[in-house]
DNA sequence: GTCTATATCAAGATAGAC
DNA sequence: GTCTATCTTGATATAGAC
């Protein structure tokens, strides 16, 4: 269980639990529509024929389609602070956000971040724990002698991600290790 | 006039000869729009009413919301295309690249690209120009011998403007300035 | 070129049966 | 908890008058 100021994601216990809830079903049907459709297409409609459930079922589960949208967004950014976790940096800091952000996020990530960005036009606020995961993010950072460098990195990270979501960022095999390869480099020396 | 990639973008040929087409003030209605009510509410008939035009009158000249869209993202690359060239950069590439992109967009601008990010969820082809954009500038880096560090800040402007435009990037003036001052650093590093 | 009126439709959400 | 049926709205786009 992660917490995020003060909101508790639970995004990931059904799966751990390996009893994979109906919650979570409907929000990897959700994800899977993105993935195939697009982010427009993403309707109750759409998820519910996905998950191979009703209309009626999916609002049971999620009352509106933000709750739906707000179920996806707080799996981003649970899998998110796991991947930093988990990343093993000897160094912490931005190294660790570098090392989980340089490792390419799973298609459904991915489309749920989409779906999310343009959902946020709609409602800016949707993306108020986003604002949060970042603040706390960059308030790590501070205080540290080479705050500049681990921001530059931070903005670098975010940037390729968001790109990369959109399709923005033409890069073959050895240029994207290039500059992976470069922002690691630049996080370390910006973490010691 | 601006080419790119065999699109014609005469976004600016109206305001230059200071006889702001109708069409010009339309797509200057549509970026208010966005301003003041989020690009979710950039509706034919929201624009029509800020442009004191009849709706009819915004489908003559545009005659789909896809072309309105299309329409404001010229403006918005003609605008950035405008800028790196008018950077007065010695060094040109990522350096002229740093030196527009550094400077805040306007609101207009900024609501445009908003819109426009909003809309893609729609119909993705339609940032085909900003890829083409993207591509030519990611182009004109390679053969560089630091083209893994103007990458990466390349890739880091973009994630500011991405970033702040969707009020994610929480600074104060002097983290901004600082992080300015980093980015054209090692742009200039990279360009010489 | 600009207007009004209208056709059409997609989608979110509610109500209530089972 | 899950379903079907229905209500309601908001938005694009068309048609045709002026």
């Amino acid at each position: 269980m992660y917490r995020l100021d003060g909101l508790v994601l639970e995004a990931y216990t059904g799966a751990m639990q390996g009893r994979p809830s109906k919650r979570e079903s409907i929000l990897d049907a959700a994800s899977r529509v993105v993935e195939s459709q697009g982010a427009a297409h993403l309707t109750i409609d759409a998820v519910a024929a996905e998950a191979a459930v009703s209309k009626g079922g999916v609002l049971y589960h999620f009352p509106s389609k933000q709750a739906l949208l707000e179920g996806m967004l707080e799996r981003v950014l649970a899998a998110a602070e796991q991947d930093i976790q988990a990343s093993g940096s000897p160094y912490g800091g931005v190294h660790a956000h570098a090392l989980a952000f340089t490792k390419p996020l799973s298609r459904s990530d991915e489309s749920a971040a989409l779906a999310i960005l343009a959902a946020s036009a709609e409602d800016p606020q949707l993306l108020d724990s986003a604002r949060t995961f970042i603040r706390d993010s960059i308030d790590a950072l501070r205080g540290s002698d080479h705050f500049a460098d681990a921001l530059m990195v931070l903005v670098a990270l975010e940037g390729q991600r968001i790109m990369d979501a959109l399709g923005l960022l033409p890069l073959n095999t050895k240029e994207r290790k290039l500059l992976t390869a470069t922002l690691l480099q630049r996080a370390e020396e910006a973490s010691r």
